[in-house]
DNA sequence: CCTACCGATCGGTAGG
DNA sequence: CCTACCGATCGGTAGG
């Protein structure tokens, strides 16, 4: 299956440029990884930034799904609860596949111009989702009253930092990690007890 | 002087490691930005990883100091307060020289083996004392109990993001972040309401 | 700090 | 998917 093979060059390529960065990994490390030549690599993508830029698109289409979910799952429900959903989502995504995750997250800053200018559209539209919800809560007043735009940073760049320390089959189960961090994020913004 | 020199070599340095990443820069962009021959950088520096250690280690002082300024400061004093004068110094840090701060947190991990593993020790005693003081609240009572590593992590990486969007002279002061990092991060941990 | 240069490696192509 | 190969660029050295 040629769509089989794909993946495993993306997922391949995924690890490597999370452990060693894009402009730090070769065409030849790729290939390595696949126990095939370099120049064999161009018979199954059009060029290394090709790579990338898949990588990265699905990426980007996990995210905005998971967040599709829990906007949908917790629809007319208590904004604190909507803003659990959206955690709980968020750092799914982001161990599911830390790999993809972290070239998302990390990486994308290596893609051409035009490509950047794209995902760059669409991690604004992600991040206004949380803006929103943010601002939605401080005016209800059931969240502290803050600057959505910087509350919203704080958040995702704590989640975001998952792909520079989980490792899967560690210590930490993925759902350990979410209940944690669900509870964090939920606290940073909401004044009064939670839980526990 | 040749110390100021060097400190240009990486300040330019710093700067496009940010922006492009270690591997992602050449020798030959930094002299550049200097107005030099790539081969006369050589004059200055014994390599490019020289470059990128020094930039790491000078990175790693700060943090320190500020750490134990923040410490001295309010010993004695309530561990919500220190955990305040905690935030409020590794953030003060982070948008004195946010190119240097950048390079400290994203790319130690180009350094070679050796300068990866001394930086890496100097980073894990670092977070201990995020740890330490997290779990100290904790066992008081005036923290809501969490794994102090992961709360350890979800701060560090929160202050951290940073470096991802911060602009000298953008529309948020170094003071209106870190008013509003203190107070997320004091609100993450504990549980009644803080301030506002 | 410059010119001239080094071997190694880069992403990628041609032609099977 | 392979072999053979391309021009460009890499980090770095020699010798002023």
């Amino acid at each position: 299956m040629v769509e089989t093979r794909r993946r495993q060059i993306e997922d391949v390529a995924s690890s490597l440029f999370r452990e060693h960065g894009y402009a730090g990994t070769s065409v030849r490390d790729i290939a390595r990884g696949l126990a095939i030549q370099g120049a064999s690599l161009y018979a199954h993508v059009a060029s290394k930034e090709d790579v990338l830029w898949a990588i990265v698109r699905r990426a980007a289409d996990r995210f905005e799904s998971a967040a599709d979910e829990a906007q949908q799952e917790t629809f007319g429900r208590p904004v604190g609860e909507r803003l659990e959903a959206l955690v709980r989502g968020h750092v799914g995504v982001l161990t599911d596949d830390v790999g993809q995750a972290s070239v998302f997250v990390r990486e994308w800053r290596s893609l051409s111009p035009e490509h950047r200018a794209r995902i760059g559209a669409r991690r604004d539209a992600y991040e206004n989702r949380w803006r929103r919800l943010i601002a939605e809560g401080s005016e209800a007043g059931v969240f502290v009253p803050a600057d959505p735009a910087l509350a919203a940073a704080y958040l995702l760049t704590a989640l975001n930092g998952i792909v520079t320390w989980y490792r899967p089959g560690g210590p930490l189960s993925p759902r350990a990690i979410s209940a944690e961090y669900v509870n964090l994020s939920h606290r940073a913004l909401a004044p009064g007890r939670i839980d526990d």
